[in-house]
DNA sequence: GGGATTTGTGCAAACGTTTGTATCTTTGCC
DNA sequence: GGCAAAGATACAAACGTTTGCACAAATCCC
């Protein structure tokens, strides 16, 4: 590999010039800098960022800590994220910690020991508390928090309006007509999940109703369907689901027990998943705005993430699963 | 941030044995390297891997190049191959290239000058020829190729049995009963869609058959739609598609024109995406062992990636879609 | 034209680790 | 006890950049 002495010597100046040249310091005459560059061009001089970080302490590597690649959101988030850092000359690092709290203390300690300059975190749902992330990052490393995020960690948070996104789909389902609506609520470890049933509790109080049911700690299908055979005996005519998967087996727990969806019961769910616009009927669902995230997210980081909340707006997406009175039609 | 000057300095010893002690060499006292361990775990002592790697002349870093991290197949090879990577001791940089050439060219850039110790690599659409790979990455760098490979290139490959795959689920269409088979083909820049097609070509061939239809370029369900309806028109009665996505378009046109499947029409897919068993009809897809592929991947690179192909089988899963002799009841 | 300023380069030290060689200490053996 | 061999540690030079400081050359100003 070709180095910057290289350069150097066939140029018959000093390594320092070169490296000066080809960071584009202002200390360097224009005309050996022209020089330098079309030399570097012919010896295919390739910059060795790992001597390059050594010296300036830091890389250019963003460190993104998510529980899972493969679900939508995060692949999205991720997508937004390294659009707007590859603009600014930095490379990604991508960890999962399959919501697992080990995995995500490794993944911490991986990028640290990596010296990336900066870190954007989704914590692990096993995770209850941010303090391990404050132990490993030290305040070295600058951190932005998205989605999931630690009120009790500093620097930069990127979260979903959770609160009126869940209160907007619980008012669309009294809006339909529905009437003893209740909650497949997902974590309560998580404060996107508590706020999504604060927001989905207000809408019913608001509207001077109350939760008919209230299933904690329900997001993958076979809790779904579950959680939905308990809301048909409880009486329930729909339900706001923190999450799509459980929200699909609900559904199709509730075909089952040869319930018409959206005419005898409503169902909303959250996330915007991709199989939500395939399946049938085809399921309502209150989407995040997952590259938006990822692009705040990363421009916080950028800005130095300071601390503060940036809150993202979520859209309802009305689908056939909660369009009782027909408000497109097909 | 603690050195290992510094922990030489506390224990009255030089760098060198302190590095000699962390690194497991045998040239070190017993009691001298439980000392070095214990004042580095008291300093909380962590390597800086970057100087490290400037010093080896390599990281400890795999690059993984894919078209997206969002399509549930490369996210689950990612998902593999984290896993034996991981358990050797080294960690993963993620790249998409959005299916772009210059993108491509971005990531091997990136992990070039970061100088990964090695690359896993499936191209986009848009390469249709390795050069740029071998250009980039020289001969310092171990390359592996998965599913989507360049032939021209060194270095081991991992592959679907694509042929095997593709006859297998044109030979499920014809055991079923239909007999005028046609084929979404996806890419044919691809070599894996060429093979697909070779499959499909030579079950037909081997049935005293010939395709009915042959769709190339035909991989969203866009394009999916359009193409099932020439289908229909020009006679058939059943598609094997190169991909799910494309089945998907065109199980939505048949369902629009009356079509009865898998009555009228069977189709079976390919990559078992997550959609394929929440749809109506659930649809019959030729599944890739993504982890599997994933794992094969990284233990070829560990191996010191050898020239040669790993060829993995693909498994069909019978589904709706296609059991028009219903194979299974319910 | 001479001193003061600006501009461009060179020098050399750092960043933290690894590693070949040299040096010192211990052990073993007759 | 003396010598050789082995065992343990120290020394110092890398790895390729960056950067403060020093220095030389060019420019400026009166």
């Amino acid at each position: 590999m070709v180095t910057i002495t290289e350069i150097a010597q066939a140029l018959g100046i000093t390594p320092s010039t070169v490296s000066r040249a080809l960071t584009g310091s202002p200390r360097v005459k224009p005309s050996t800098r022209q020089a330098v560059e079309k030399m570097a061009a012919e010896m295919g001089y390739q910059r060795n960022v790992v001597a390059s970080n050594l010296r300036r302490g830091r890389s250019d590597i963003v460190g993104i800590i998510v529980p899972r690649i493969n679900r939508g959101f995060f692949s999205s988030v991720i997508g937004g994220a390294e659009q707007v850092l590859n603009e600014a000359g930095l490379s990604v690092l991508i960890c999962q910690t399959h919501e697992r709290y080990e995995d995500e203390v490794r993944a911490l300690k991986t990028l640290r020991t990596n010296r990336v300059c900066g870190v954007l975190l989704s914590h692990a749902i096993e995770s209850s508390d941010g303090s391990h992330v404050a132990e490993i990052l030290g305040d070295q490393i600058p951190l932005v928090q998205f989605d999931r995020v630690f009120s009790g960690l500093p620097g930069a948070k990127v979260v979903n309006d959770n609160f009126n996104g869940a209160y907007t789909a619980t008012r669309h389902l009294i809006d339909q007509g529905y009437r003893h609506i209740g909650t497949l609520a997902g974590y309560m470890s998580s404060e996107a999940y508590v706020q999504r049933l604060e927001g989905f509790r207000t809408a019913l109080f608001d509207a001077g109703m109350a939760p008919a049911v209230e299933f904690p700690d329900t997001i993958v299908p076979e809790t779904g369907h579950e959680a939905a055979l308990k809301a048909l005996e409880a009486g329930c005519d729909a339900l706001y689901s923190a999450g799509d998967f459980s929200a699909l087996g609900a559904i199709q727990a509730l075909k089952e027990q040869g319930c018409r969806i959206p005419e005898d019961f409503g169902i909303v769910g959250t996330a915007n998943e991709s199989f939500t616009a395939l399946m049938t009927p085809t399921l309502s669902s209150l989407a995040l705005k997952a590259s938006e995230i990822g692009r705040a997210a990363a421009r916080a980081f950028l800005d130095g993430a300071p601390a503060g909340e940036t809150v993202i707006p979520m859209e309802l997406i009305i689908r056939q699963s909660s369009n009782k009175k027909q408000i497109w039609q097909k």
